[in-house]
DNA sequence: GGGGAGAGATGCCGC
DNA sequence: GCGGCATTTCTCCCC
């Protein structure tokens, strides 16, 4: 019955190119946890890498994957006819169950490009280094160099007083956890320096901040810069103006 | 030239179906960021609820998206032939140029079943709710009722001395965020009950824990509990066999 | 591989 | 909408 697909998908496997299929199935997953999705209409997607997407016909995530380097094969038996999935470094499995395919469509992909994004909170951090002055006057940041020996904090130098200064940044609101992530960062640099806490300035920069981060923020006397990532409403004009030109 | 393949997009995103394309083309996006994806070969996945998703060859994730509720046009100047789309309240945008398209394919879909998943967090404290032994001789979990009245806390109860017990679980390894949430919990239920934190015990129960988070368990009275989420590993076994089976 | 941290995280639930 | 939190988070980078 469904012959001719399941040799097309075979085929398509067996070229390593990104397999589309449009199948009514059932879908069991046990790995790191187990699932059982019942019979519904999915899009099961393989890429020429073996990573596995079932897609229900709505929402952004799939409801089931399997990573890259995952191995498949059809299996027709009493049960029914089974693309069975298997990771081996991940130890996991996925069978789905066709009751019925749509259709099924493959295509080899070429595709060596990486996206390019702008608004990351290392531009964030990126941008305080190249103006100093948006923290406030005087402050002047450690040399990148620098930046790294100490882990993972974003952005660290001194204010007009020879204080040390230690910023977390955060590209969207800054929550509690950004606040007790500062924290610890002073801490460390505390202990590594050998300075009393209270001699070290913490402050968070974001384009906003959650009343209780703020609460616990000055709690812990600390401080509070307003900053937006770089371009993240200009361009968002400018985006408007863009659209327009087309 | 992509004339035909345009119709069928227009004739499909009318219908109201999900829509594969696969495609050369480059992509922008502009919302909470901006994005540019240099030409390459992808497959974009328009859904019946307007999710937009844009795949590379490789990989899990998408590599653009537009969330549910978008809105979509085909577009053709000048510059060339674009699926331009548009979130009204997320406010964002995405621009698809095609320069080739391989195919496209539709399909109406209907799926109303959901995913059943074993093995989660919420199914580890539903177990020690279940079975209070497996944290030690004597402890009782308080109802499943007053759990929510203290916010997230996962279980929460007493010993066999009536000392006020205080859970987080993990279902899988436990890192030092979860020792500072556990750390929070404790000190939101001393100060909601006025009693000392040092009166109040705390566990975390994971099948594992890193180095530091045991660490800094230790170091804060806090105690350890090994648990293993439901059927881990167990089931795990049975889909050895149960793959057999097929 | 562990560990720490960002992500256009997403998605869920509760207020 | 904010807030807190889990997720088969994924991904990257460093030790």
């Amino acid at each position: 019955m469904m012959e001719n697909e399941i040799a097309q998908i075979l085929a398509a496997l067996e070229r390593n190119e990104t397999v589309l299929i449009a199948a009514l199935c059932e879908v069991w997953y046990f790995g790191k946890v187990e699932s059982y999705l019942p019979l519904g209409d999915r899009i099961i997607l393989v890429k020429s890498d073996k990573t596995l997407l079932v897609h229900q016909p709505t929402g952004v995530n799939p409801i089931n994957y399997m990573k890259d380097g995952t191995e498949h094969r059809i299996v027709e038996d009493a049960k029914g006819i089974f693309l069975k999935s298997h990771h081996q470094f991940q130890k996991d499995y996925m069978d789905i169950r066709f009751e019925q395919i749509h259709f099924v469509k493959s295509h080899g992909l070429e595709d060596g490009n990486k996206i390019q994004v702008q608004g990351s909170e290392a531009d964030m951090s990126d941008m305080i280094y190249a103006n100093p002055g948006l923290i406030e006057q005087g402050f002047k940041p450690f040399s990148r160099e620098e930046h790294t020996q100490f882990g993972f904090i974003d952005v660290f130098g001194t204010d007009k007083n020879g204080k040390v200064v230690v910023i977390e940044c955060k590209r969207d609101m800054a929550d509690f956890k950004a606040v007790s992530q500062l924290h610890r960062y002073v801490h460390k640099i505390a202990r590594s320096k050998g300075i009393p806490e209270k001699n070290i300035r913490g402050m968070i920069a974001s384009p906003r901040i959650s009343e209780n981060a703020k609460t616990m923020l000055y709690e812990q006397g600390f401080e509070y810069v307003m900053i937006v990532p770089p371009k993240y409403l200009e361009k968002y004009d400018t985006n408007q103006k863009r659209l327009g030109e087309f």
